[in-house]
DNA sequence: GTTGCCATGTAAGGTGTTACATGATTTA
DNA sequence: TAAATCATGTAACACCTTACATGGCAAC
């Protein structure tokens, strides 16, 4: 369950609401989720009966009550433990490429129509990513869900780095789906305009 | 359900038994699932009972029966049909970024120790994934399993230059990451080699 | 007047992984 | 003697997503 130490970093940082946690995630592209993740809510449930977490209840008129969570010694130190647990590499679901490997059934236009939607959808994500790393000297009002992770608010210049290097990393992942795509439409084009040869 | 798909898609190619795909999906970086797969077995049910595969058993003796399962037309018409749906982006789950990202309550040391493990295996599945690239010519039966979306055994030359796009995608993906890795462990050493600045 | 924000949660379903079970044959 | 190969499958679990439910307030 890595979703369960997310939620022990971020609460590193500061205490928080269910509601400010499940914000941070859907607008986070480094932490992404899901839109709509209410997995956060029995994760914190399990977090506090293991206490790693306490929380803190504030009652509210017309609204409901927000519990607000904070993190323990015990969750400070289950973080740390599972930060120095060994690397695992990432696992890419990349559910476009198995479609284009049974590809060959179809018309080239038909393929690049495939290929050029997947080019936009790619863009567009490449531009909210560097979006986000831009938003450097903005009014801080603007991004209050998004401050997390972001350089700006980082607690040291070390975290500073660290965080602008995974930004980074989201960065590269996203051009270089760009150049691939745009490398395999080019030379698709080229050599196999006419159908069937 | 994709394994569904790509199921139906090497079975486009040609009939093949439960313990072949599985032997394929483990063997294959392209097509990889999980090491020990059984959801295959469920899989080829649901399709028998959906009349996408039909399946022939073969009785062997000593050995149990061989269930050899090949696409049906429906099957054909439902795999062009997930082929031609708008792709979806890719999922990077990424652990070992959120890993790092609370990392700055370590010292300079331990992170890199982190970075030299993820750099190592990173290093191990590129090479892993440009040795399967590279066996063109090799002698065929040194690669039995690993022969599927091989650009080699592509049934036409347009199919054959999809596959090695497919190929390139992921050798790229993970030079990606060495790049990204190996220039996070210069830049950590040069500026905050002494723990604690 | 409908959408969006605040704020919580439950329940069901989808999807994938891990462990287990069987059992003969070949290879290191 | 231990392991790997062939060949199938079940059961339980882990994890994530989706849909649903509540309900008042503010904004467009």
């Amino acid at each position: 369950m890595t979703i369960e130490y997310a939620i022990l970093g971020l609460l590193s940082c500061r205490s928080m609401t269910g509601y400010e946690i499940k914000k941070t995630f859907a607008d986070s592209v480094v932490l992404y989720w899901s839109d709509n993740n209410n997995q956060i809510y029995t994760t914190l449930v399990s977090l506090h009966k293991g206490e790693l977490v306490t929380r803190e209840i504030q009652y509210q008129e017309d609204r409901p009550a927000r519990k607000i969570y904070s993190i323990t010694e015990n969750g400070s130190l289950a973080l740390k433990k599972w930060v120095l647990s060994p690397p695992e590499l990432p696992q890419l679901k990349h559910t476009f490429l198995v479609q284009l490997a049974w590809a060959d059934q179809l018309a080239t236009e038909e393929m690049d129509a495939l290929l050029c939607k997947y080019e936009e959808d790619t863009h567009m994500q490449l531009l909210m990513c560097q979006a986000i790393g831009k938003t450097e000297k903005t009014s801080l009002e603007d991004r209050k869900h998004m401050s997390f992770l972001h350089s700006d608010s980082a607690r040291t210049p070390r975290e500073a780095f660290i965080w602008r290097s995974i930004q980074d990393h989201w960065n590269a992942f996203y051009e270089n789906e760009l150049t691939w795509v745009q490398k395999l439409r080019t030379e698709l084009l080229n050599n196999w305009r006419n159908p069937l040869q």
